[in-house]
DNA sequence: ACCTGAACACCGTTCAAGT
DNA sequence: ACCTGAACACCGTTCAAGT
């Protein structure tokens, strides 16, 4: 009679029951709202209103908790007409893009997706496990666009590999900052005027010249200039 | 009587005192050894044959012992001549490199360091906090590279972090790897086999293509791929 | 000043028992 | 089949007490 809120026994009829899904979606909530620390079997148990140990009826540990919910993000990040057949799939503007512009898109895409679910952010790129067909479908478009250049399949593999390993260290420094840590590039003028005089002298310098010329970094713009350089990087290797 | 391995009380004199260095050398061990998740202070503690809560005069806790961790790593990955006085620092060969390949040499360097203790690369790459000034200082051969190149302030800052950006997405699948866990590019070619078909049909062709030439993959032509990409997009872009 | 012992408020997970 | 309760073997950390 302790315990109101809590169901024993087999669920009331007509009662959704615990599921996967259900189980995931919570967890996503609570990582979204409270962050990945706040994720514990318990609490997770708690806030579904039933006992811990369901929950192992529906996944064999909590890292596979954390992995299902790597998947769920990268599921949110598969585009959309990658469900549509084959063919059809090419949306009419994609038609009049550059293959660099085309591939600059999907890039925007990838880290948006990644930036949805910033204290999942760390997670997802780190365990890239479990994923299954979901993270690479996900490099569709990447392949597309580069197919398009007229790149060698070898090229194609190795250029894609190098932009997502790109837009994977460049979310990893915006998820740390988002997670209220430090980061390298908005820091680091503060953090070189600390620097011991003569340790890293050119680097003292350029950031002095600078701060200066008044730098506003902002994360978007840093992207960008980061995609270009990839992009021009991949352009100048087909020639 | 019991626990005779414990000392207790003041330790006896000449006999060497718990110390901050002491106890982060004896967690790069563990760490090093068994991996991130064996890193408990009570693991810690045992192994320094010492109370747990002694770790606490040296550091205030636990995060505190992985970022300490994290700048350990960044103290072996600051290059060796960035100690000496700041004019005669540069080595004769690097005089006749090109800017070009000493960037890449540093970059070499820079994955190299994180390579040295893959069960805390996900740490250092998601926690860059704590790192404090050894962080920034690993930055300088960059810079020092991207002045050669005659960019100016602004473009050398941005391409600093576009090329450090590459070198972590890509640690981080290495480590990924190395943790025993999925990364995309090797596993790719079996995945995509799995794929429904329809699902990605330019990835899938391509990948398929490139099966047919024999695909082997490595980290190190993965590296040295990516590494010439972005310096020919930082070269583009200069002129 | 530095170290310890006991205690608090948690964890993930196993296992046998309920319905 | 699905859910539960109690228990096990851990955690990180606080606090008061020892030397």
């Amino acid at each position: 009679m302790v315990n109101p809120g809590k169901r024993s026994g087999r669920p009331r009829a007509g009662e959704e029951r615990l599921s996967r899904e259900a189980i995931l979606t919570a967890a996503l909530r609570i990582v979204d709202d409270e962050g990945i620390d706040a994720l514990t079997m318990r609490r997770l148990a708690a806030t579904l209103q039933v006992n811990p140990m369901s929950l192992y009826h529906h996944l064999p540990n909590k890292s596979a908790v954390l992995a299902g919910l790597a998947e769920l993000v990268f599921a949110d990040l598969t585009p959309a007409e990658a469900a549509v057949s084959a063919e059809a799939a090419v949306p009419a503007e994609a038609a009049v893009m550059s293959w660099q512009e085309q591939l600059k898109e999907s890039a925007r895409a990838y880290r948006n997706g990644l930036r949805a679910h910033p204290n999942l952010a760390l997670q997802v790129l780190a365990d890239t496990s479990a994923v299954s067909g979901v993270v690479v479908a996900t490099m569709e478009p990447f392949y597309r666009a580069l197919d398009q250049a007229g790149l060698s399949p070898r090229e194609i593999f190795e250029a894609a590999n190098t932009l997502i390993d790109f837009i994977h260290g460049f979310s990893l420094g915006e998820a740390s900052v988002r997670a209220e840590t430090f980061e390298l590039a908005p820091d680091l003028i503060a953090r070189v005027n600390e620097l011991p005089p003569g340790k890293a002298p050119t680097l003292t310098r350029i950031v002095g010249e600078l701060g200066e010329t008044g730098l506003a970094y902002d994360f978007d713009s840093g992207f960008e200039s980061g995609l270009a350089t990839v992009t021009a990087g991949i352009a100048a290797r087909q020639r």
